[in-house]
DNA sequence: TGAGGCTGCTCG
DNA sequence: GAGCAGCCTCAA
């Protein structure tokens, strides 16, 4: 008897099916997904078994230790990290080890330890009781094991007695880390719309759906009645959400409506809690998974829906690391590895991408036009900021400092949002707002610091840093950011009574801080919020009235074709933050491009007419979704090697890829990191027949160069 | 002639 | 990834 092994090391040299012989002492612990410790060289390696082989033509070795009792990979797993591994071209091994929680990766060295608690269960209750034995059996009337702690807590004498009566069992049992607090209220009756959506959902067999719901229209009420329609059938349910949406008020909805059914999988949880969710998930005893990207790989069995909420954002996509899966793509393959099950993308500003296919009816298109409850979308307006920078030293323009001093003294609050994506790295005009763009591409160019110039990753153009601004030709070019550090201590000086509450990655890192300052806020212990992207998603506060956005501009600067999608995302969606309940909203925006298409459609709410302006320069430009981009990158110590390595890459493309336009070679996003160079060569395709099997050939010819190495990445965020 | 470094290959 | 064989270079 022979298995199938595919060890731990991500190496595309070693990335294949080892075959091990099956000592007969081990014959009955091994099954298909479980992981063993295996001989390999000279060392010990943990693997996956993979499959069974009846009959080998070589010299193998025996597996050494079986280390679980219970598959960690299912055959659904097993079947979608191949997938996976097609889709990424990435090595199979790290496709795996991406579904599994840490603890349950293949990699020596780890070891958890199961906690047990002790339980009672009722045995045989004799005829006469004490009042507090009466007490201690009548905690089984609604569960049918009652933890040893509970029942001290009336009599741990009398516990003794009815022990030793045999009224009571002792029983141990695996103890879970308790996530939710659980108090389960009636549920709301859905808004006409809200019900429409729903029956249309309901009574529809398409497998994939796009809800397109504006800010505050309760995309959230919807999925819930789907989720219970998933479950009445007996099926049960995924849900991904954004980790920096993933706050206590989400949670708390869900586990509200559906209680103990719910397993949570975030990046708050230690590793040991993590892994009990995710055994409880393996168990079957969780109906509905709630969680970031990941949790898309939970072991859930008889899976009947997926929903992917705010899925614009592009925490879905595993961008910086192999495998740089999108969970979207990996979604649609789950779904039709389980036969009847659903998949439902909801948003407020879905991307080009999915919008475009629910135009075409790929995705089936359900509509939330209103927000619920007869309230209105916030006012927006629009401050131009181009001269305003002059007359005051700051950030702040008068009318915003007015108005939210206005809504303090009405005992309102107030958000605002810094907008830091592409901090620094490009350069723009403090006059006129200007970023320097690449002829060629209309992408910003990126500063270079250390060489002192401009240059764009799309392309490989290079200019020097100018002196003056190329648009108004003052000499006031800037490439420095602002941190919200600094904007709080601006607005202290400006409005000394302002109760702050500062939120960024550096408040919110510690443990349990982010839920905290959620709540405190909520509780109307702070007039501002302010902060970044994080103060942009999920939150729901009945006394903000007004949303303030600093600088709108700075993400339509990064050096990216997305970067008026994102930034018309990101405002839309900050911007639904004001007037969430009775109190009517706004929202004050600075801009120094007021006329830019992607602000003025914030300001309108009109995700149609951005959405048909960014298809035309799309189209135009041949980006997504009108191309697919590929992005390779090419890593070498030596600066000069690696140019050299990428030309001769190019140079085989150009000879083997007929129909597909080749950028590049230029230097990646961070041209330098950890001392390694990093060349980047961008390939936009419509229909390449051959593309994945070119792309495995350059794969294999660098799998065993020590000086290059080779990363790809499927339609990337970020050029690096 | 032996030490040291580089490359390419294998591991079951 | 680790280890090793095979080959090359270099200095004496």
């Amino acid at each position: 008897m022979y298995v199938g092994v595919l060890v731990e090391l991500s190496n595309k040299n070693i990335d294949k099916v080892f075959t091990y012989s099956l000592p007969h002492s081990l014959k009955e612990k091994v099954s298909i997904g479980v992981r063993v410790k295996v001989p390999f060289g000279r060392q010990t390696l943990e693997g996956f078994v993979v499959s069974f082989i009846n009959d080998v033509s070589i010299e193998t070795k025996d597996i050494l230790e079986v280390i679980d009792d219970e598959p960690v990979l299912n055959e659904e797993l097993l079947t979608l990290g191949k997938i996976m591994q097609e889709k990424t071209l990435a090595t199979l091994i790290s496709c795996y080890q991406v579904m599994l929680p840490k603890a349950l990766k293949a990699k020596n060295g780890t070891v958890v330890n199961k906690k047990f608690d002790t339980f009672y269960k009722l045995g045989e209750i004799p005829d006469k009781l004490n009042d507090n034995c009466k007490k201690i059996i009548s905690l089984f009337d609604k569960e049918d094991l009652v933890l040893k702690s509970e029942i001290e807590k009336i009599s741990s004498s009398s516990l003794k007695t009815l022990e030793k009566k045999g009224a009571l069992i002792k029983e141990k049992k695996e103890h879970y880390r308790t996530l939710l607090d659980i108090k389960i209220e009636p549920k709301k009756e859905l808004k006409p719309d809200q019900k429409n959506a729903y029956e249309e959902f309901i009574n529809s067999d398409d497998e994939v759906y796009l809800l397109h719901g504006v800010t505050g229209s309760g995309k959230t009420e919807v999925y819930m009645e789907m989720i219970e329609n998933t479950l009445n059938k007996g099926k049960k349910a995924i849900v991904l959400v954004p980790e920096i949406s993933l706050t206590p008020q989400t949670i708390k909805r869900f586990s509200k409506r559906f209680g103990s059914k719910i397993a949570l999988l975030h990046s708050a949880l230690s590793d040991g809690e993590r892994y009990d969710e995710w055994r409880k998930i393996n168990r079957g005893e969780v109906d509905i998974v709630i969680g970031a990207r990941s949790a898309l790989f939970a072991p859930i069995k008889n899976l009947g829906l997926i929903v992917i909420d705010e899925e614009h954002s592009t925490s879905y996509k595993q961008d910086d690391a192999s495998p740089r899966y999108d969970a979207i793509e990996m979604a649609k393959e789950r779904i039709k590895l389980n036969k009847g099950a659903k998949l439902v993308l909801g948003s407020a500003t879905p991307t080009l991408d999915t919008y475009a296919r629910a135009l075409k009816g790929v995705y089936h298109l359900l509509k939330l036009p209103n927000r619920a409850n007869n309230q209105k979308l916030p006012i927006v307006r629009l401050i131009d900021m181009n001269g305003e920078i002059r007359r005051n030293k700051g950030h702040f323009s008068k009318i915003l400092l007015e108005k939210i001093e206005e809504k303090i003294n009405n005992n309102e609050q107030v958000i605002l949002l810094l907008n830091r994506r592409g901090y620094s790295s490009f350069v723009t005009c403090k006059n006129c707002g200007e970023a320097i763009k690449c002829p060629n591409c209309d992408i910003t160019l990126t500063y270079h610091k250390t060489s002192n110039n401009l240059r764009c990753h799309y392309c490989g153009y290079g200019t020097n840093k100018p002196i003056e601004c190329p648009s108004c030709h003052e000499k006031s070019l800037n490439d420095l950011g602002v941190g919200t550090e600094k904007i709080e201590e601006e607005l202290k000086e400006l409005l000394p009574n302002a109760r702050i509450l500062r939120m960024d990655f550096d408040t919110t890192s510690r443990k349990g801080m982010h839920e905290k300052m959620i709540t405190e806020f909520g509780e109307h212990k702070y007039d501002i919020l302010l902060g970044t992207q994080i103060v942009s998603k999920g939150l729901d506060f009945k006394d903000v009235t007004l949303v303030g956005v600093i600088n709108a501009d700075t993400s339509l600067n990064i050096p990216n074709f997305r970067s008026s999608e994102q930034t018309f995302s990101l405002l839309s969606q900050v911007a639904g933050r004001s007037g969430r309940s009775e109190k009517s909203g706004e929202v004050l925006i600075q801009t120094f491009n007021p006329t830019h298409y992607a602000i003025k459609c914030v300001e309108t709410h009109d995700y149609i007419k951005f959405f048909n302006e960014e298809m035309n320069i799309r189209k135009r430009l041949g980006y997504p979704p009108y191309y697919f981009i590929c992005y390779i990158r090419i890593n070498c110590k030596n600066e000069n090697d690696g140019y050299k390595e990428s030309l001769k890459i190019k140079r085989l493309l150009e000879k083997y890829l007929d129909k597909t336009v080749i950028l590049g070679p230029s230097v990646s996003g961070v041209f330098k990191v950890n001392n390694i160079y990093r060349y980047g060569i961008t390939l936009k395709y419509k229909k390449q027949d051959n593309l994945y099997e070119i792309l495995n050939k350059i794969i294999d010819v660098y799998k065993s160069n020590h000086l290059v190495t080779i990363d790809i990445n499927f339609n990337p965020i970020v050029f690096g």
